[in-house]
DNA sequence: ACCTGAACACCGTTCAAGT
DNA sequence: ACCTGAACACCGTTCAAGT
């Protein structure tokens, strides 16, 4: 194939490009290689775009989290004037929505910093929610790093128990050893089934703790 | 070099030069090959022992969950009978300094499903903190799971904020557009410096509602 | 500016072979 | 059982060259 300028591709394309993958396939297909190739590219055009891997990594990142604000405003818009509960639970709601999309999206957000527009913006609603129900700025910002460390670690055990299940499957009965001695931990053996969705109800008593340090 | 056994190797001696490494060059350096050259070994050698570097990273996260209890028990094994806010407080606080020794022990932890005899077994001792303090079977696991949750994504916040300090401090002053339009965010950016550490207080307001509702 | 093709220094993993 | 050496199918990234 011939060489030079034949389409205008944006980084916006090559991000969808990626996120399609890493749906598929998982996050470790996520190549520039492969990015590249499913857009008809040799790997080395996509350096025209972005100057590393990191940096579409980081696009990606950016590209999830710009979804949760206005997801989350949409949520309560109808209501303005909630009370700043129900704002934040919106916010941590619609995060982990997101997380939860993609499988993959956790070691996404894992693997590099959080300081992109939009991760600075969601922690700055986040903050903003605190402070307009009257609590010291100190103690919103605080309170913002609880809720997005609790949103981020549920999202992390969400996926981590993923990765169980599937390799339980894979598994054949007579290697799996690891179950067979699972008496040896009863509560978390009893429990497996019962909890259900834990995320909204520990949430829950997060921001219990949240308002009643605040009153 | 000849072929044939050389010396005697334990698992436990290629996951400690795992960490080695880990801790010295970054999760992305922990390699196959760069494990098994700084054993003087040819990484062919390095699946006698285990059978993927998935399991060698599994192997890590057990190392590492490992010294989490016995941790925890030290810290409070002066006064037994102490109140189970303090031995859950002890057990997070184990959790998160272990996590914090290493800089890309979350990417470890993220990278696979948290099924091992000590993850499980670190769950245990969580659940049955909150049993003993008369909590209901499913409110005590869900109770151990919001406080992992928390524990982890607290973690995660730091790497994210370790990884973007190092490369803030690596790109010019020059190039450095992120931090420009940083009044933007006046209370992301206010709280910059004043926060301090966190961890206590978001933990603290978490048992603050696990408290309440148990009451 | 956008793209190709060749190349460099890496990966994880498998396989046949040696002791 | 433990290890080597060669090989396979991949990586991210750089560089010279084409349009």
């Amino acid at each position: 194939m011939k060489p030079g300028p034949r389409r205008s591709l944006s980084q916006a394309d090559i991000v969808d490009a990626a996120f399609e993958i890493l749906e598929q396939k998982g996050f470790a297909a996520v190549s520039v290689r492969g990015v590249a190739a499913s857009l008809g590219l040799t790997p080395t055009a996509l350096y025209t775009y972005f100057p590393s891997k990191n940096a579409l990594l980081r696009a990606m990142v950016e590209q999830l989290l710009s979804t949760v604000g206005s997801a989350a405003a949409s949520d309560t818009e109808v209501t303005a004037d909630e009370p700043w509960r129900d704002r934040v639970y919106a916010h941590a709601a619609a995060l982990r929505a997101r997380l939860a999309d993609h499988s993959g999206a956790i070691v996404l957000v894992t693997s590099g910093p959080l300081d992109g527009r939009h991760a600075l913006g969601l922690n700055e609603s986040l903050v903003a929610g605190f402070v307009a129900d009257g609590m010291p700025h100190a103690d919103a910002a605080r309170a913002a790093h609880a809720v997005r460390a609790y949103v981020l670690g549920a999202a992390a055990l969400d996926a981590a128990r993923r990765a169980g299940d599937d390799e339980e499957s894979a598994a054949s009965p007579d290697e799996n050893t690891l179950w067979s001695d699972a008496a040896a931990f009863p509560l978390t053996e009893a429990a497996a089934g019962v909890a259900g969705d834990g995320f909204a109800w520990g949430l829950d008593r997060l921001l219990d703790g949240l308002e009643r340090h605040a009153a």
